[in-house]
DNA sequence: AAAACTCGTGAATCCCCTG
DNA sequence: GCAGGGGATTCACGAGTTT
C-alpha cells in the first residue's frame, strides 16, 4: 500500500478507512482483498484487452507502429483470459456496494468476452456505452474499416439491485436538455494531458482521457463517494475522481505507474463545492402534500379542478382529497380512475383556474416550496 | 423450400444451384442443411436478442410500449441461449466460404455472449460496427442513458482467413475520401420503408434500416455474390441483394414473414451494373453538448458566463449546468429564467471573454464541430 | 397553399419510499 | 419481505388535421 499524504481529497474526514485516497501497490485481486465488503460506490476498471497482436504493424511510410506488446497484455489462451476476468470481476464484486455500479471498457479483442462473463456472474447490464473516438488510429492496411470506438459496459451488481446513482437531470441539462445518449464523442488522450517519461515517451500505452472519466463520474457517482480502479495504470481514474470531489482508490502492479500517478494525482486541485452541487432532480426536491395547499389557504375546499383540457372536472375536499360525483381520492388516484388510466400525475394533471387561463396545480406546488427555501 | 421465380435476380445463370433466390422454410440449422458446404460468399444474421423483458412499460403520457415479446425471443437460460448461438453459428460456418465473412448484429443483451462465442468457434473478428440511430426510443424512466445503438460483429470463419472482400475504396469514396470508420449513423426503419400489414401494424417488430444493409453488402461483397440470411425476417437483406445485384438465401421458420418478404423482394428492380455505386450521406450539424465544451478544456468549472451585454452572469458547473446564486440549469434553461423568458437559446446568449472580448459561447461551439469534421 | 399543431410509435432488460 | 401509493418520466419522425 502507497498512503501517498499528498493524493488525500479534500473531502477527507477524520473516520476514513486508510486505504481510501491511495494507491495499492499490487495483482488486482490479491490487493482488493485489503478492501472490506461493500465498501466503494463504483468501479471503473480498464482491464487488459489481450490483443493478440501478431508481427510487428507498419505504416504506409514504413515507420513501425508502437503496439501494445506489454507482458501484462499476453495471455496464453481465450481460457485464461476469462479465468482472469472473473477472478477479478468477483473480487470487485466483493468489494462493491449493493447499489454501487461497475464500468468496464475493451475492445473488440475482450469486450464480448468480458460482458458475456460478467452476466454469467450475475452482473445487470444497465447500459452499454461506444466511446467514438474523434481521432483514432487510421487502418494502416486498408483491409478494414477503421476501428474508430471503444465500447463500455455499465452494470449493476446484480439483476434486482436498486438505488443505484444516475444523475440523469445533470446529464440532461448538459446535453443541450435531451437524453444523453449511449454513444459519447471523445477525442484519444493526447498533447499536454499525455503523460511522457523523462525520454518524452509515453508513460503508459492505453492512458485514458480525463473527459471520459469526467462524464463517467458525474453520471453515476456524488460528491464524496468511493471510486475503485483495479487497474490504475496512470491514474486517470483517481485524478479525475479527485478534482470531482469523489473519493478514490487504485490498484497498480507496476512501480512505475504507481510513480506517475502518485505525481499526477498529488497536482490535482478538487473543485470547490459549489461546482459539484449535484444538478437537484424533482425527485430530490421537498415533498408536498397536496392539502399543504389548502392549509395555506391557495385552494379551498370546493374549488373546482379539471384535467387540462378542461373536459373532466373534480372538486377538493377538505381532507385533502378530490371528489368527482360519488368518486374519491387522491389527487393521483382519482386523476388516474377519472382517464381510466394506471397511473397520474396529479400534481401535472389537475388545473386550477386563475384570470380566465388554466394551470397546473404543480403551480402553487412551487409557491410552497419557495415559501419553504425563503425561510 | 419456396422457389419464388420472381424473386430471381438479374445475375442468374443456368448452372445456379436452385436454392439461390430463395427463401428456405424452416427452423434455421436443419434448413441450412439444405445448402453445400462453403457455398455462400457473406452472411447477415439477425438473431433473436434475448431481451429478456420485465413488465410493462408506460411513456410518460402513460402509453404503452409495444414490446418484444414474441415466442421466438424467448430462452430459459443463458445456458439454452448460448447452445442456440452455437448450433447456428457452426451451421453458417460451414456453408461460408472460407473467403467469405459473416455479419452478426445485436443488442447489450446478447452481442456479449454471440461475440464471445464466436471466438470460441474460432471466428476471427475483423471488426465490431456501431449503428447509431438517429432516431432511437428514449429512456422513458430517466434510469438509464438512451440506448441509441446496436452492436454489428464482422468477423471471418477462421484466423487465417485470406482474401475476404472488403471493397476498401469504395468505402471510403462513400465516405468524403476518408476511411470509412466503425461508426454509422442511420435512422431507424420507419416510414414508408416499414411492412405494414393490411390492419396497419408493422409485420416484423424488429425490421431493419435498407441504408445498414446496403453497406454491408456494398462494403463487404462483389456483384453475383450470394448473401445469406439465416434469420430473414420481413426480408430487408435478401431485397437489398437483389437491387444490389448481389444473390440472396434466407432462412426463415414463420410463413407470415416469408409471404411479406416474398412479396417484397419480387418488387424490387435490381440496379443497372453502372449504377451499383455507395451512396453517400451527407449529414446536418452534429449535435454538441455544452459538457463537451467543459472536457474538451475550452471551458473550466468555475468560469463565468455573460449575457450579451454583461449586465447577467453565470459561473460554469463541472457537470456541465450553470449556475447563478441558488440558481441553477442548463444554458437554456438558466438563460431563459435569468432574463425572465420562456425560452432562450443558451449558445447565442451565453458570452465568455477573452482577450478583453466577448463571444458567444457558440463560437466555441464551432470550434468543436471543426475539430469533429477534421477527422 | 403553407404553416402549425396533434398524435402515434420505435429490439426497453426503465421508481422508490413507507408501513 | 411485501403491498400500497406518491408521483416522476420521452426524442425524432411521419402522418394526419387544423389554422
Amino acid at each position: 500500500m502507497v498512503p501517498v499524504s499528498a493524493l488525500k481529497t479534500k473531502a477527507a474526514s477524520p473516520q476514513r478507512a486508510e486505504w481510501i485516497d491511495t494507491i495499492i501497490k499490487g495483482d488486482c485481486v490479491a490487493a482488493l482483498e485489503a478492501l472490506p465488503d461493500h465498501s466503494v460506490d463504483a468501479i471503473f476498471a480498464d482491464p487488459p484487452y489481450n490483443l493478440q497482436l501478431g508481427g510487428v504493424l507498419h505504416r504506409p511510410d514504413q515507420s513501425k507502429v508502437d503496439a501494445v506488446d506489454d507482458e501484462w497484455d499476453r495471455f496464453a489462451s481465450f481460457e485464461a483470459y476469462d479465468a482472469f476476468t472473473t477472478a477479478w470481476l468477483l473480487a470487485c464484486r466483493r468489494v462493491l456496494k449493493p447499489s454501487g455500479t461497475i464500468w468496464v471498457i475493451g475492445s473488440y479483442h475482450n469486450i464480448f468476452r468480458v460482458g458475456a462473463k460478467m452476466q454469467d456472474l450475475g452482473f445487470w447490464i444497465l447500459n452499454d456505452i461506444v466511446w467514438r473516438k474523434t481521432n483514432p488510429m487510421p487502418n494502416f492496411k486498408g483491409r478494414r474499416f477503421q476501428n474508430a470506438h471503444e465500447t463500455m459496459i455499465w452494470a449493476s451488481p446484480d439483476a434486482d439491485a436498486r438505488g443505484y446513482t444516475f444523475n440523469y437531470d445533470a446529464m440532461k441539462a448538459a446535453n443541450d436538455d435531451v437524453q444523453m445518449r449511449s454513444d459519447w464523442l471523445f477525442p484519444i488522450c493526447s498533447g499536454g494531458e499525455r503523460l511522457k517519461g523523462e525520454d518524452g515517451k509515453k508513460v503508459h500505452p492505453t492512458q485514458k482521457p480525463e473527459a471520459l472519466l469526467s462524464r463517467i463520474i458525474l453520471s453515476s457517482t456524488k460528491p464524496g463517494d468511493v471510486v475503485l480502479d483495479p487497474f490504475l495504470g496512470s491514474g486517470t481514474t483517481a485524478a479525475v475522481a479527485k478534482r470531482l470531489g469523489r473519493h478514490f482508490v487504485g490498484v497498480e502492479r507496476e512501480q512505475d505507474y504507481i510513480d506517475a500517478a502518485s505525481a499526477r494525482i498529488a497536482e490535482v486541485e478538487p473543485l470547490p463545492d459549489d461546482m459539484l452541487a449535484p444538478t437537484p432532480s424533482k425527485k430530490s426536491l421537498p415533498r408536498v402534500a397536496f392539502l399543504s395547499l389548502i392549509e395555506s389557504g391557495l385552494l379551498s375546499a370546493g374549488d373546482r379542478l379539471t384535467s387540462p383540457k378542461g373536459d373532466l372536472a373534480a372538486h377538493v375536499r377538505a381532507d385533502g382529497t378530490l371528489a368527482s360525483g360519488a368518486d374519491s381520492g387522491s389527487i393521483h388516484r382519482l386523476g388516474a380512475r377519472i382517464q381510466g388510466a394506471e397511473a397520474c400525475n396529479g400534481w401535472t394533471f389537475w388545473h386550477y383556474e386563475e384570470g380566465g387561463e388554466r394551470y397546473p396545480i404543480d403551480r402553487l406546488r412551487g409557491r410552497i416550496r419557495a415559501a419553504m427555501a425563503s425561510t
